[in-house]
DNA sequence: TAGATTGTTAATCGATTAACAATC
DNA sequence: TAGATTGTTAATCGATTAACAATC
């Protein structure tokens, strides 16, 4: 099934895709809190969205609620997470065992939601042979020769910014052509290629512009 | 100068404060190449942006180019760090020293920037005492205690969830209303706080959504 | 049934883009 | 001067919101 649900073949707007894992995330947690049924209007009361951007959003993937009662915080549940792509396992390889891609690797949530993963890569052999959430760390040069006989469907690069883009292509000639980048770089890549980009200076950078428009000058100067 | 060259008192589009820190990025390395002059079309081809974007992004804030010319690169890197504050100086602090938390405390490009983190709070007392990134690991009892004495600019987040929400009351309530939210919760928080959420998990769901969204049935199901 | 709330349509709002006069 | 490129205005595009008929 490609269209996951989507009703047209039209893509999802960002913003709706930007906020799938909020949802995700809330309802997630009323699951657990025991809560059988949320509306749009408690939804969005919750998240700071208002009702008819949720309403909106879903639509973009189906009728999921019932009128005069809401959705079903299990239902609904089932349903972002199979939007998301939740109901399949992805295996991911990381590439950097530095401070960054220690903690990706330890970070356990990831495997919970089945993200795996399944080989991890440095060129510093200080850090090669070192055990990493359940991984050996294996010398850089094997990458390519890894990435030859396992399917990898997510790289992770968490290496110093300047060798991203030569592992980035590494990665996308050996087919893999998802990858999470976490460092401060503007990878180049085909349209083919997925990037996500997660990038802590540019977060603490947008942090610190709201500082100034918001407070003006401020103390600590 | 409270608007920080802002031209009038309208807020800036979030898509704005989201181009800032690349332009920012992309800027630091043109001039760290050698490279003197760049034009909206030159700088709209690097970064995939439409050039009238990034001359409508940079009318924001005042007029830094030249017809004919384009940008001085030199100039438009200062403005651009004006512009996000850069001139000043931050004074953070970090609550939970776990693996993300040591990865934050380790990143040395923040310190360059004028980030500078201040001191480090945990519960678990085998850290404690330990030091990190050059600060020594403080029992999480004395946060309240060293708010009353210290200036904090940002208040870094890093704990589990369960405890995130409490360590962002306490911060606010020590007068810390800027916030980098690492743990992957919704912190709720008043108008006058500024929340910037770093959460690697939604991340992770938005590459995955987008790879069934492009690639439809995957292989390692 | 009456009340509640959906999914969707139409109206509004805001952001992006194209076009161009101004001018270096 | 002729060519290039800005900053801005007007046109376009897309996303958000308000409203409401449908209906549980």
């Amino acid at each position: 099934m490609t269209l996951r649900g989507r009703k047209k073949g039209e893509a999802v707007p960002q913003g709706v895709v930007a906020r799938l894992p909020v949802y995700f995330r809330y309802l997630t947690d009323l699951e657990r809190d025991g809560i059988e049924r949320v509306s749009s209007a408690q939804l969005g009361e919750a998240l700071d969205f208002t009702a008819a951007q949720i309403r909106s959003d879903l639509s973009c993937f189906g009728s999921f609620g019932q009128q005069g009662y809401g959705y079903n915080v299990k239902e609904l549940l089932q349903q972002v997470q199979y939007i998301l792509g939740l109901d399949q396992t992805y295996t991911m390889i990381l590439v950097g065992a530095g401070n960054l891609g220690k903690a990706i690797a330890s970070y356990d949530s990831f495997r919970s939601k089945g993200f795996e993963i399944k080989a991890i890569f440095d060129i510093d052999p200080l850090l090669i042979g070192n055990y990493l959430g359940g991984c050996v760390i294996r010398p850089y040069e094997e990458l390519g020769s890894y990435l030859q006989e396992n399917s990898v469907d997510i790289g992770i690069i968490a290496t110093p910014k300047d060798s991203s883009q030569e592992v980035c292509d590494v990665l996308i000639a050996s087919g893999v052509n998802s990858i999470w980048n976490f460092s401060p770089v503007q990878l180049v890549v085909t349209d083919q290629v997925i990037v996500e980009h997660m990038h802590l200076t540019d977060s603490l950078l947008r942090l610190a512009f709201r500082i100034n428009e918001q407070f003006g000058t401020r103390s600590g100067v």
